[in-house]
DNA sequence: AGGCTTAGTGTCAAAAAAACACTTTAAAAA
DNA sequence: TTTTTAAAGTGTTTTTTTGACACTAAGCCT
């Protein structure tokens, strides 16, 4: 076992925040300002939400405060799903300026954890505090240069939220509580950037089980009301791995 | 933004390391000792292979180092699949004794990104150096208590395996360059823990193109020899996301 | 009343999955 | 040399799932 590196990293959680709105899916991101050592102005540029892990908590609470002290909510799906650990990705003069801003070591390595939440973007409330200045949901074919490499860390979400979308009913936390069979049929077309054929779409989601109709109905909508339906949620709970017999074109299925 | 926590993690990667011999899905592991103060004796346990991250190197790059070092192989499989960071993730007697063993500062917190490989275990020479004494391969289903949480680790990594290989030809890194069909049979079913129609696999199998059959044929049996079939490895290595027509039972299929 | 917009509905053909049992080949044993 | 043993290899049928496809229903607006 060889000795102990130089430096320890710090290890941060980044959170990757989905919302759906606007038949578009967005990211929850944050602006931070530097100063601009030439122009004497401030730059601002967007990052994902995310801060140190403390000592005395784990991955999961780390992503999970950083989620609450940003939007006020709890409670909301929040997954793990890489680590970004590149010697180099702290290298952007912009990046540097920031962390010296808040005080770190310039030179000091960052190990970061990310993680992935769905949310129903009208449940937020963004909260006042650091993060809050600036705050804002963008599409996600219109992310800028964000710092560090929250680009890739992005691109490596949204992957993941299409992969695992075809194999766990998680589409629902983008949603209210009630939904019409459209707006979910609009929710998964965008996720996974493809047309589904109506008929088809509400068979499969109907034999599934994994949404129950209630008896209301929309009102005052100038087309033929649509029925409301809702997530069935305890069905899932329960069971060992989440899986359900929702099938997704393009993956695979076991041998018999 | 808050402000750095007092004491930097270190960061470490661990290896759960897979292999398959005598009909048997195994894990590599390493044996500890570290002296017990009450006996005067030696006690020793096994743990995962790992290593903290070094300060020039990606967190796939450590995993890879930890790999060779111990069994001298690069360019096998080799994916991360979490990060544990637990604080109480050290916190038994043996654990503690052991860091501090390595001169560690026992009290660090060590946050780890757990790898999974998958190598076919006849290829394995383990390397001299401190890993190797006591290196084993131990059954999936017999792995005693392990150091640190990686028997959490190691579950993670099965349950990580199961689900990847219903989405990637992958199983076949497990196996010898060329393997008969019933091999590739008995690696599914013992991976996915049930029994597979015999017919029913080879023509799926024979169906998605992922193997080739060989002229070939073994030598030597005592009974029908079998055909010999190679993994059509560039046809893969050539597609975006690896992904093949070999469906899986109980996953799911996109709607059209 | 007629037009507009979105919701909602069923069938048929093709493909895929699942169930199922006997023959073949080679070595070993009798 | 014949028989036994052990695993390999092979097709068909039924059932289920998928995918393609077009019209009617309901409510608001003008």
């Amino acid at each position: 076992m060889s000795i102990s590196p130089s430096l320890n990293p710090h290890v941060s959680v980044d959170c990757v925040i989905f919302g759906f709105s606007n038949e578009t899916l967005r990211l929850l991101l944050i602006k931070r300002t530097v100063p601009n050592a030439l122009t004497e102005l401030d730059d601002s540029y967007y990052a994902l939400p995310g801060d140190l892990v403390r000592d005395n908590e784990n991955l999961d609470e780390a992503a999970a405060r950083v989620l609450k002290e940003l939007t006020g909510l709890t409670g909301i799906f929040l997954q793990q799903f890489q680590a970004f650990g590149d010697p180099l990705r702290i290298a952007k003069a912009k990046d540097r300026a920031w962390l010296q801003g808040v005080r770190q070591d310039p030179d000091a390595r960052v190990i970061t954890v990310a993680y992935m939440a769905l949310i129903e973007s009208s449940k937020v409330e963004i909260q006042p505090g650091s993060f809050s200045r600036g705050a804002v949901w963008l599409p996600i074919g219109e992310i800028p240069e964000l710092a560090f490499d929250h680009n890739e860390i992005s691109e490596g979400a949204l992957m993941a939220l299409r992969e695992k979308v075809q194999i766990q009913p998680i589409a629902f936390e983008l949603l209210r509580e009630k939904f019409t069979m459209s707006d979910l049929q609009a929710l998964y077309e965008t996720i996974l950037q493809r047309e589904l054929d109506k008929r088809n779409f509400r068979r499969k989601m109907l034999n599934s089980g994994v949404i129950a109709a209630l008896p209301e109905k929309q009102h005052g909508v100038s087309n033929k009301p649509a029925r409301y339906y809702v997530f069935n949620r305890n069905l899932f709970e329960n069971s060992p791995l989440g899986f359900v017999n929702l099938k997704m074109e393009g993956s695979f299925t076991l041998f018999n």
